[in-house]
DNA sequence: CCTATAATTCGATATTTCTAGAAATATAGT
DNA sequence: ACTATATTTCTAGAAATATCGAATTATAGG
């Protein structure tokens, strides 16, 4: 299985997530499933302009939360649940003392 | 049980743990166990200024993850493990589609 | 090659966050 | 009252983040 997060990285996920855009940026990613969405499709969901949804796209990569593949001109960014399951994973093991 | 947080809740606490001193104070929290511990030992252990320290202690707490509780002269915090397991629970059910 | 579409980067501003020294508050003991 | 200790609040500057229109890049199709 997927080894641990280290506190810097961990600290990096959870400030990108600490963002009422990208938190609804980052859910309705992971309704939309592994096939992802379109950066259109999401700017359309979440009415949040082009340029800023651009900034917040790339800060949830940045943290290793999503990732982008390149179709033609359409851009597919999906979760990376791998990178969820370990923050969720270090919160359950460092921050909640085996309850 | 206790019940779910809501989205704008969730991004407060994500955004308080997203700070490497502020995830590091929670941890420490975290370890210090029930009893938690006085704000003067947190300074010593993390070396961050009194001042400093002081408002990352209320940024936690402000997002509901500590609690602080005064005894005499010295304030005592603790980990508040209910918020911190909605967290978990919000990430586990809202961020991870049923992985 | 031209046009349309998808998305990013640029540029500029506004706002928030972070940091930490100094001053203030709260409490305890003498 | 006085002094020491614990912690916060005040203040202010620096740094980072957020926002979004306009310009730009990349690609597809005629």
């Amino acid at each position: 299985m997927q080894n641990g997060i280290d506190d810097d990285t961990a600290a990096s996920c959870l400030a990108a997530l600490g963002h009422p855009t990208r938190l609804k940026l980052y859910r309705t990613l992971v309704r939309a499933g592994p096939d992802g969405a379109p950066v259109g499709a999401l700017q359309e969901s979440l009415g949040v302009p082009a340029s800023t949804l651009s900034h917040h796209v790339q800060a949830l990569a940045g943290a290793g939360l999503v990732v982008q593949e390149r179709n033609g001109r359409v851009l597919t960014t999906r979760a990376d649940y791998d990178t969820m399951n370990r923050l969720i994973g270090f919160l359950t093991d460092q921050c909640c003392q085996g309850m």
